[in-house]
RNA sequence: GUCCCUAUCGUCUAGCCUGGCCCAGGACACCGGCCUUUCACGCCGGCGACGGGGGUUCGAAUCCCCCUGGGGACGCCA
C-alpha cells in the first residue's frame, strides 16, 4: 500500500471534455498502479457557472469510462468556513492585505501596463495601506517580490519564474467568496493530496500557489504538468474541431474502452504497443513515458481503435448495446433473431455501434420496400425461375446452420447451372432490401427459416 | 507585448538522459495490389520526418548556444 494520494478537480460548469477526461484517469491510473487514493474535488467556487448538472454529466462520464474514485465528491462550496479561517489565519499573519481598488481602476492599471510593453501585474497600490477604509475590498496575497519561485514538475522538469514576474493574487473576492488559486491550495494540502496531476495551462498557477503552501505551513506536492490537447490546426481544442464531449463519444457509437485507450497514447506511449486495455494500462502506466509536448487530437485514429474494439469485443455485450441504439430508434428487437448472432454477423463491418445498429436493422425489420436501382437489376421478371428454385430448396430444411443452408445454396447453383454470382445478389435484395450486407449464408442463418421464407415469397410476388 | 513551456513522417509516437546498433522504427490516415457473392475485414507493398543556423566530437536525431515555429499564462474563471 502506497501512500500517494491524487484527485481530479473539474469544475463544474459543463460537461466532461477530452482533455478532462484525460487528466482523469491519468491520476486514476496512477491511483491504481501505486495502490494509492483517488479523490474527486468538484471545484465550484464559481457560483454563476457551476451547475448540478454539470456535476451529474461529469460524474456519468467517469462512471462510463471506467474512473472510479476513492474519495469524495468533495465540494468546494461545503468547506467555505475552512477556507475564511485561512483567509483569517494569513490576514492575521501579515501576509495577505485587503485591496480597495476597484475592478475598474484595475482594468485601467492593466492596459497601461500591456501599452508600455509590460505584463499586466497589479502594481501593490494597496499592499502597504493602513486605512481602513468604509469600501468594499478583496483579499490579495502577498506574493514575495524577490528571488524565484520554482518546482520540480514530474514531467516537464524544474520550472522557475523570478517573483518580480508575479503580483498580489486575489483570495477572497468582495462578496468574501475564495476564489480558485487559494481554495485549491488548501484543499491540496488539507486532503493530504501527494501527487497534483493537472492540465499544463496550469504551469503558471503552480508557480504562484508554492508560496501559498508554505504561507500556510503545508507541505508543498508533487506536480505532473500534462501537456494540452490541441485541434487539427494547432489552436486548443474546442467544439469547432468538432465532439469534444466524452460523452457526445457514446452517442456516437464509440466503446468506452476505445476512449480510453485513445485518450491514454495522446501523449504517452509504451514502446511500439498501440492496444491498452484498463488492466494493461494500471500495468505499465507511468509519469516517465508522458511527453512534455502538446499533441493533436486525431479523430480518425479514436475511429480505428472503435474498430478495433467493436472487432474483438463480446458479442453478448455488444448485443445489448445495439439493442439499446435499435430501441431509441423504435425498433423493438424481443422476438428477432438472436442478437448475439447477429452481432457476429457485423463485427469485422462496423467501426461504431450506430453503424453497426444501422446494419442490423435489417435483421428485425423486413424491407417495406427494395432499393430502386437493386430492383431493377436484381428483382426482375426473369429472375422467378430462380426464386422458386431457391425457395425450394430452402423450404427443404428446418435446421438453418451455416452448413445447411451453404449446401442449400449449393443445390441451387446445381440444379439451375448459376454460379453464385448470378445468385446471391438477387436472395441479398429480397432479404435485407439492398445490395449491402453480410455474408448472404449469415443472413440467411441468422434470419432463419420463416423470417427467410416469408422474405422470398414477398420479393417473389413483386417481380416484374 | 511580457513571462513560462515546447519542437522526430500530415497526426500520435519510439529513439534522445547513458552520442556510433538510425541514410531514423511502429501506429492512424493516404496510395497501390491480393482475397472476394455485395459492403467490409484481412494480407502484402508504397509514400512520408530528425524546423534552421552555429558549435563540441573521429562521429549528433541524440550534448551546448542562437534563431524560428507552436502552445500556455497574464481574470474579483477555473
Amino acid at each position: 500500500m502506497s501512500n500517494l494520494r491524487v484527485r481530479f478537480a473539474p469544475s463544474p460548469t459543463g460537461y466532461l471534455h477530452i482533455g478532462g477526461a484525460r487528466t482523469a484517469l491519468f491520476n486514476y491510473l496512477l491511483a491504481r498502479k501505486e495502490g494509492g487514493t483517488f479523490v474527486l474535488r468538484i471545484e465550484d467556487t464559481d457560483v454563476e457557472r457551476s451547475t448540478q448538472e454539470s456535476v451529474d454529466a461529469i460524474l456519468q462520464a467517469m462512471e462510463w469510462l471506467g474512473l472510479g474514485y476513492d474519495e469524495g465528491p468533495f465540494y468546494q462550496s461545503e468547506r467555505y468556513d475552512l477556507y475564511k479561517s485561512k483567509v483569517a489565519e494569513l490576514l492575521g499573519k501579515g501576509l495577505a492585505y485587503k485591496c480597495y481598488c476597484t475592478p475598474e481602476e484595475l482594468e485601467a492599471k492593466r492596459q497601461i501596463a500591456m501599452q508600455s510593453g509590460g505584463k499586466p501585474r497589479y502594481d501593490g497600490t494597496c499592499r502597504n495601506r493602513t486605512d481602513q477604509p468604509d469600501a468594499p475590498f478583496v483579499v490579495r496575497f502577498k506574493t514575495p517580490q524577490d528571488g524565484t519561485s520554482s518546482f520540480h514538475d514530474r514531467i516537464k522538469g524544474v520550472i522557475s519564474v523570478e517573483n518580480s514576474e508575479l503580483d498580489d493574487l486575489i483570495i477572497q473576492r468582495t462578496d468574501g467568496n475564495p476564489t480558485y488559486n487559494f481554495v485549491v491550495v488548501v484543499d491540496d494540502a488539507e486532503m493530504a493530496i501527494t501527487l497534483v496531476i493537472r492540465g499544463d495551462d496550469h504551469v503558471n498557477n503552480t508557480v504562484r500557489q508554492i508560496p501559498m503552501y508554505h504561507a500556510l505551513g503545508y507541505k508543498v506536492p508533487d506536480f505532473a504538468h500534462v501537456p494540452m490537447i490541441l485541434g487539427a490546426d494547432k489552436k486548443r481544442l474546442s467544439k469547432r474541431h468538432g465532439a469534444t464531449s466524452v460523452m457526445a463519444y457514446r452517442e456516437m457509437g464509440y466503446l468506452p474502452e476505445a476512449m480510453v485507450n485513445y485518450l491514454v497514447r495522446l501523449g504517452w506511449s509504451f514502446g511500439d504497443e498501440e492496444i491498452f486495455s484498463m488492466d494493461d494500462l494500471i500495468e505499465k502506466f507511468s509519469l516517465d513515458n508522458v511527453g512534455r509536448s502538446a499533441g493533436v487530437f486525431n479523430p480518425d485514429k479514436l475511429l480505428w481503435l472503435n474498430e478495433h474494439y467493436i472487432k474483438t469485443g463480446d458479442p453478448l455485450r455488444l448485443g445489448g448495446l445495439v439493442a439499446e441504439i435499435l430501441a431509441g430508434q423504435g425498433v423493438d428487437v424481443t422476438f428477432g433473431p438472436d442478437m448475439t448472432s447477429v452481432v457476429k454477423t457485423l463485427q469485422d463491418r462496423a467501426k461504431t455501434l450506430v453503424e453497426m445498429a444501422d446494419g442490423a436493422r435489417f435483421y428485425f425489420v423486413a424491407p417495406e420496400s427494395y432499393d430502386e436501382q437493386a430492383a431493377a437489376k436484381f428483382l426482375s421478371e426473369d429472375k422467378r425461375d430462380l426464386f422458386e428454385l431457391t425457395v425450394k430448396h430452402l423450404e427443404a430444411i428446418d435446421d438453418y446452420s451455416h452448413d445447411n443452408v451453404e449446401n442449400a445454396f449449393q443445390a441451387v447453383m446445381q440444379d439451375s447451372g448459376l454460379k453464385f454470382g448470378k445468385i446471391g445478389p438477387s436472395v441479398r435484395v429480397a432479404l435485407v432490401g439492398g445490395t449491402v450486407s453480410p455474408s448472404i449464408y449469415d443472413v440467411v442463418a441468422v434470419l432463419g427459416r420463416d423470417r427467410v421464407l416469408s422474405r422470398l415469397q414477398k420479393a417473389l410476388a413483386s417481380l416484374r
